[in-house]
DNA sequence: ATGAAAGCGCTAACAC
DNA sequence: GTGTTAGCGCTTTCAT
């Protein structure tokens, strides 16, 4: 009648206790000390309180993989991201984690770092881990290597856009709202000469913002020159060389509306190395209202898209797919909104009346 | 005779495969496919190719959960921060990630923020979540708090100091080096009046920062008055804090030396509002290196402690400890060496000779 | 209300 | 060399 199992054998690891354990020194069964840890109502308070104590003082703590395994929901959430070192994602990272813990999730982070092999790789390891959702954060992924994910019905989220399919939901970030409350700010101060430095245009995300740009500057009747619009790849680096090549222009515009945060930042820097003055002789917005932005010198006006709202966002939306009746659940869209940040990067241009009211009151200069 | 078990049945999601269908599509048992796919030489070629066709086929993709069950390893590695939107983690974490996922680990993030009870619940998932190791990056924790882990035998790996345990790796970060090659570089450029700005001292590794300041500073003979001494807590807002306070000193020293660079970000902030110039009245140098350095304005001179290396360091010696005997496995000192990163926000301190020919020679303003 | 037992997908003895 | 089988730790019928 002895046991065949001996508890402390195997590669186990020492002080692991397993589900057996607890239900021996409690004297009962597995299945109760299941019940009682998933809380079923139907267990005998007075066994639960038993099993209970015993947990305590053995320091049991349930075994996720194997409970995935028999639930088939392994409680974990794969994050993608293009580059974990571009300062808005960290942001939004922690966003996201805090609240798939809170709701008794995993997070396993992915960075693509615009690299389709990686990528790939990525999202076999995420099938492999059986992940019970995927949040798709990097504006512009392959849709192919999306595919298996697809089939194989994981509930999907993404930003700005995705393919039509069920189980699928979108965070649609209203760019075209952001950017027109950028441009705006800039046209009510008096800026009739405004460049943008955008983002890859290989991408959705940065296509979007880019039109959303021109339109909001046709709707206030301005024209574009097309040496005024500059591709960058939203880095800092891609700013300062995007803002180089405003500055080498014959006449400096005097505003720059930015793609994104990273490259506002690249502008101030491209000009600081100038005889030009932020705001006095330039003006310039982002995008993002990444946590640096209020740290710029000067403090960086942008367009806030709030990172807590994407996080939950694509948090809750995932949650409703994954606990939701399978059959039901159906692609819906998720709207993001923005909201303008006025901090000291803009300014009225140099020249209008406002400007020398500002200036005679000591704005100017530092 | 009819198999009981339905493939198409249950919870499991739509498209997932498991090693019985490659098994049944083969011809061969499912121990012959698990052999194959785990390459164990003793496998027929011929088999071997017909379960391989057949994988590709079905698109088969071996749960992870399964074998972490039976194996005893899960192929997780936990990785515990402070906070991950301090700009020195993201690069730490991209480089620990990379280099995991090449020796076929996944990465389970947590940042403490700087809260035990989060610690604690971030903890408990970890061993829950059975990782086969933790690296704990955060300079400072609660060590009873690590308990649990260091009972459970989990191999770990801490920076700068952890328990004296067997298991238990430590990089250790030659804060003394470091700091001492930020403080000779100010002294060569002849600055005597140095000040310290320090992270929160109730940690370990920023007290071992402000003790080696302080020896650099003894060794070279050079007095260090107690208001020149200021405790910030690491990040950008404290540098701010800890700044104004040294410029409200009758006599400004005229170098800073910061804990690390968000710190000296902070600094450069500070007096920016004022009318003291980098470096040309003030020199400030940082410890770090972390990626925004090289951006500010002036670009940040520092101390660059290698991410790479650090996090080369930490999952070199996980895996280590992972894969080695478990018996012969022992406490491991793996040293980080440091180096001095000079850019612009050092200089001769104003009124020296060299100062005055760096002047004349259009250095002073832009 | 509780326990016995059947698996979840896989690996590793153990037979042949 | 290959197949059979016993679990890994857990949840969940199904009897009782």
């Amino acid at each position: 009648m002895s046991s065949p199992r001996n508890n402390s054998s195997d590669r186990r690891r020492p002080g692991t206790v397993s589900i057996r354990d607890v239900a021996q020194r409690a004297g009962v069964s597995i299945a109760t000390v299941s019940r009682t840890v998933n809380r079923i109502p139907t267990v005998n308070p007075e066994l639960a309180e038993r099993v209970w104590k015993a947990i305590e003082e053995v320091g049991y703590l349930p075994n996720t993989q194997a409970r995935a395994l028999v639930s088939g929901r392994s409680h974990m959430l794969g994050l993608i991201v293009s580059e974990i070192t571009n300062p808005f994602f960290p942001e939004l990272i922690q966003e996201f984690e805090s609240l798939a813990v809170a709701q008794g999730y995993e997070v396993l982070i992915g960075s693509t770092n615009y690299d389709p092999v990686r990528t790939e790789s990525l999202l076999r390891r995420l099938l492999q881990r059986n992940v019970d959702g995927v949040a798709i954060m990097t504006f512009g992924i392959e849709e192919d290597l999306v595919q298996k994910l697809v089939e194989r019905e994981f509930p999907l989220v993404f930003v700005d856009a995705g393919p039509d399919l069920p189980n699928i939901q979108v965070l649609k970030v209203d760019y075209a709202e952001g950017i027109r409350q950028g441009v705006q700010h800039l046209a009510a101060l008096g800026h009739r000469n405004i460049a943008f430095i955008s983002g890859p245009l290989s991408q959705r995300s940065p296509n979007a913002r880019r039109e959303a740009f021109l339109k909001s500057m046709a709707e206030l009747g301005l024209r574009v020159p097309p040496e005024h619009l500059v591709e960058g790849n939203h880095t800092m680096e891609s700013g300062i060389v995007a803002m180089e090549k405003l500055i080498a222009l014959e006449t400096l515009p005097t505003a720059v509306m930015c793609s994104n945060d990273m490259t506002a930042i690249g502008a101030l820097h491209a000009l600081y190395r100038t005889t030009h003055k932020v705001p006095e002789d330039i003006s310039v917005v982002g995008f993002d209202d990444i946590h640096l932005a209020q740290f710029m010198l000067p403090p960086l006006t942008t367009v806030q898209m709030s990172c807590k709202d994407l996080a939950s966002a694509a948090v809750e939306s995932l949650r409703a797919c994954i606990e939701a009746d399978q059959s039901k659940s159906q692609r819906k869209e998720w709207p993001i909104p923005t909201r303008l940040v006025v901090r000291q990067s803009t300014a009225f241009p140099r020249g209008s009346l406002p400007a020398r009211v500002a200036t005679a009151s000591g704005r100017q200069s530092a």
